[in-house]
DNA sequence: TTGACAGATGCAACACAGTTGCGTTAGTAT
DNA sequence: ATACTAACGCAACTGTGTTGCATCTGTCAA
């Protein structure tokens, strides 16, 4: 629930710099509002005139997601997908056109997740949960 | 649920050959009944003297994915990895040393599933949860 | 036992995501 | 304007997984 404003405020009052990929790859994510991947990114980036290298964008998703102001998500194809920071939901994943969409679910496995510690010893830190399907356009 | 013993004879069934790689890596999986990546079985089978290409083992784990003896699962860390059938689960992923355990809920989201179809007019066909913590020798 | 068919294999080369080291560039505060 | 250092570009690299093609081998039938 963090504004693409609070966002940059936090960077600098951290002493970090606004560089131009840096504006570019936070805006996006705050514009799409949908998980996106460093490949992705680049290219989205390019076609509005900034071109950055490859490594730049992995540094720059690495940096963010470690100053919380994005997330890192995966999505079972092997990337690794960044949204913005959000409340707490998971993902619909259309096997068809790949798109993906958010769902916030009023069970969040309170109760499994203590039965799990209780029976199994395995302190949970946190979870993943997506659903796979067909969305209502491919339908 | 399928045994060792009921995948051979499906596979000779189905007029499928018994190599030493199909059956080394269908035990593998049988004995460990743990989720294994492709780089690991070829390990594991070179350790018992079985020297594949890691070609052939990708070719191998595809081909019995495919057959429905065994099942890909994806555990976030960008890999393939695979199990041999079982009843359905999820994985308790240790942060720490990586182990891997299953767990059964009773809850398997029924009612989300049917909630998501009707507001979100999405088929849902199968679903992945995992839960990341640290395992009971790990605290 | 042998031969032959086709399923299975090995190899090399490739595709792609992501990483590392290092020299250079460019935001920012003074 | 200057200097500090965060951030960047580049090239080379790692690891996972894929592809085309020539070769091999499990299986079955004669």
């Amino acid at each position: 629930m963090k504004t693409y404003q609070e966002a940059i405020q936090q960077i600098r009052a951290r002493g970090y710099r606004l560089t131009r990929a840096r504006q570019g790859v936070l805006k996006l994510l705050w514009k799409k509002r949908k998980p996106l991947a460093a490949s992705d990114m680049q290219d989205l980036l390019a076609k509005q005139g900034i071109i950055v290298n490859k490594t730049t964008v992995y540094r720059e998703l690495e940096f963010l997601a470690q100053e919380k102001h994005i997330e890192e998500v995966r999505l079972h194809d092997g990337r690794r997908y960044y949204e913005c920071v959000s409340s707490h939901h998971h993902h619909l994943i259309c096997v068809t056109c790949k798109s993906i969409d958010d769902v916030i679910l009023e069970n969040e496995f309170e109760r499994e997740e203590r039965q799990i510690e209780r029976e199994a010893g395995f302190k949970v830190l946190n979870h993943s949960l997506e659903f796979f399907g067909v969305c209502a356009q491919c339908q």
